[in-house]
DNA sequence: AATGAATGAGACTTCATTCAT
DNA sequence: TATGAATGAAGTCTCATTCAT
C-alpha cells in the first residue's frame, strides 16, 4: 500500500513542519534546536530524523511552506471579473498578508522575515524565495501590463519595473505590522490611494 | 597600557563592530561566532570581552550601527532648497540605500536583514530598528504633509498612513536588490514614477 | 537506548556522582572540572549533562551523597540494648566516622570539609549539612536526656547544649585526622574517657 | 631609608590581605578573583602583583593571617594566676574566638573553614593550618597535664590525648555557629560543664 | 614604581545527530 | 520502524597574569 504510506509520510511531515514553525514564530530558526522541534511535533528523536535528513532540511521546509502561502493569494488576483488595477491589487495583497498571518498555526510572516535572513546565507532557501517572490512579481507584471493598456499607468516604462515597486511595498507592510504594529490593510489602504495614480 | 583615552575605546569598540558587521555580512548574525569575531578584530577574547561583556551585546551593537546608517539620509532629505515631493524622497531613499550598501566596510543591507529577523525575538533589537524607522517614517510624514499642502497628495488622508506606504516601499528594495537583484534606482525610479502621482 | 529505568537512571546519577566525590577528594569542589567529572565517569559530556543540568547541581549531589553518610551511624546509635552514654555515642561516632573514612570510594569526610565550606557561599549545601548535622544532634539530646535521667549529667542544662557539645568534638577529629594526623579512635577514647564524667 | 620602605612594604601586603580577607568571606578562596582582590584593595593589578608574586600567595596570606589569630589566645591562656582547668580554658577559647569573630574586618572564622578545605589540597596552608593548630593544642597539653596534677584528670593517660579532645571541641563550636547558628559561649559553658569533669 | 589593557588557555555547557535496542 | 540515551565537537565566556607605557 504505498499510497496510504506515502500520504503517511506526507503528513508526518507536515506535522514535523508545523511543530517547526511553532518554534520558528517564537524563537526564529537558530535559537529553534531539534530538541524543541522534536517535543513539540510529539514524536521522537529517531522519528523526526527518519522523515528529514538534516536540521537544514527542516529549516528548508518551514521556510518553503511558509513562503508557499503566497500561492493562495494568486487565485484571489485572478479571480475578479474586472481586471485589477494596482492599486486594487495591492489592497488585494495586504489584505491577504494580514489574513494568513491570522490563520491558525501562527503567523507565518513571522516566519518569512525569517527566511529572508536567512536566504542571504543559504543558496536554497534563498532560491525557494526567490522563485515565490518572482511569480508574486510575474502576476504584477500582468496588472501592470493591463494598467498600461488602459492608460493609467505610463505604457513607456518597462511594466517589470512597474512590478517591482508592487512588490516592493509588501515586505514594508509586513514589516511594520510585526515590528511597530501602526499599519493595518486600512491604514495602508488610505495611503496607497492617497499616493497612488488611478 | 593603562590610561587609554576614551576615543581609544571607542575606537576599539568600532573595531570590533566592523570585525562582527563583516561576519554578519557573510554569515549572519547567529553563525558568527565569537571565534570568528575576535579573529576578524585582530584582539583577543579577553579584549573584547572588556568591550562588551556578551555576544548578544556585540550583535546589539553590530544591529544598531547598521540601523544608524539611515540617520546619514535625513541630511538628504533636508538638505535640498525646494521641498521634496513624495517622489523624489523616495527616489533619494532608494539612492541612499545603495551608497550605502556600496560603502566600504561591506553591504549593510544584509546586516539590516538580519537585524529585522533577530528583531523579532530581541527586544533591544526591535526597539532601536523601531526607533531608527520611525525617525525616518517622521521624516516622510513631513513629506506628506507638504505634499498635501501643494495638492499633490489628499489631504483627507492622514499624512502618517501616507509615510507608512512610503517607507513600506524601502524594505522591498533592499529585498529584491539582495534577493532577486535585479533592482536599481534606476529601475525604481521608472517604476516609481509610473505609480505614483505628482 | 531507549527505555532506561529508573533504576539504571539512578544508577547513572551515581556514576557520575561517584566519578565526582573521586575528583573532589584529590582537588576540591572547585579544583575539579567538568572534563575530570566527565573523564572519571566514563561518559560523555552530553551524558553528564543528561543526569545532572549544572556543575553545581553535581557539586550539590556530591555534598549530599557526602553528608548523607551519617545516616548509617543512626542505626547503630540506636541498635545497642542499653541505652548508651554520651561518651560511649561519642566513642561510636568517632569509630563510624573513621570506618566511612576508610570505605571503598574514597575518604568522604574529606569531601565533607569540602562541604563545610562550600556551605558558607551556597544556600542549599547549607540548607543540606544543616538538616544532616540537625538530626545528628538530635540524637544525642536524646542520648543527653536518658544521661540525665541517670544521674550521669546535670538535669538542670538544656539537653540541647549538651548536644551541641557532643556534635561539636566530631568536626575537631575528623580535622585533626585529616590535617595533622595523630589522632585515631584509641587516642580519642583514651582523651574522652579522661575529660568526660561517667 | 629601608625600614620606611619595608614599613610601607607590609603595611601594604597587610591591606591587600584585608581586601582578599573580605572577598573570602563572601565568596570563599576560589569564587574570589584577583579582579575582585584588586577593586577591594583599592589598588592597581600591577601593584598588587608587586607584593604577591601569585593569588596562591596571597590566598596563603589570607589564610595565614587569619590562622595567626589564634596566637591572641594563648596571651589569655597564660594571663590567669591560677593555672586553667580544662573546662576554664575551653570556655575561654570558645569566648575568644567569637571575640575574633565579630572583630572589625570581618568574621575571620569564615576565613578559616574556607582554609580547612584549602589544607586538603595545598600543603603550605595545610603546614600553616598544623602548626598554628599544634600550638594551641601545646597549650592544651600543659593545661591537661596540670589538671592530672591536680587530680581532676586520670593521670594515667596521655596529656597529648586530652589535648587532642580539647582542641577538637573549638572546630565544631566553629562550625555550628556558622552553619546553623544556634551556639554561643553561653550555651557551650552550660554543655561543657555538663558533660566534663571537674 | 605604578598602571590597567591585553592576553589566551581553559572552564562550563549545548545540541545536531546516531545507533543499540 | 521507533525510541531516546549517548556522543563530542564546538560555542560562549572568565580570569590569573603580563608588560608597554
Amino acid at each position: 500500500m504505498p499510497k496510504v504510506t506515502e500520504e503517511h509520510r506526507l503528513a508526518r511531515r507536515a506535522q514535523i513542519v508545523a511543530a517547526g514553525r511553532a518554534c520558528v514564530i517564537e524563537q526564529g530558526f537558530h535559537k529553534t534546536t531539534m530538541a524543541d522541534v522534536i517535543r513539540e511535533s510529539g514524536l521522537s528523536a529517531g522519528a523526526v530524523y527518519g522523515y528529514f535528513k538534516s536540521k537544514e532540511e527542516i529549516v528548508g521546509a518551514i521556510a518553503e511552506d511558509a513562503l508557499g502561502t503566497i500561492h493562495q493569494l494568486f487565485d484571489k488576483l485572478l479571480a475578479t471579473e474586472e481586471p485589477l488595477t494596482p492599486l486594487a491589487a495591492l489592497e488585494a495583497t495586504i489584505e491577504h498578508v494580514v489574513e494568513i498571518a491570522q490563520a491558525p498555526g501562527g503567523d507565518v510572516t513571522r516566519v518569512a522575515v525569517q527566511a529572508w535572513a536567512e536566504a542571504l546565507r543559504n543558496d536554497s532557501i534563498r532560491d525557494v524565495a526567490r522563485g515565490k517572490y518572482c511569480q508574486l512579481r510575474d502576476h504584477f507584471v500582468d496588472i501592470a501590463r493591463r494598467a498600461q493598456a488602459d492608460g493609467t499607468v505610463d505604457p513607456d516604462v518597462p511594466a517589470e519595473y512597474v512590478a517591482q515597486v508592487m512588490f516592493g511595498m509588501v515586505p514594508g507592510f509586513v514589516l511594520q505590522r510585526l515590528m511597530i504594529g501602526d499599519v493595518s490593510p486600512a491604514t495602508y489602504r488610505a495611503g496607497l490611494r492617497a499616493l497612488l495614480r488611478d
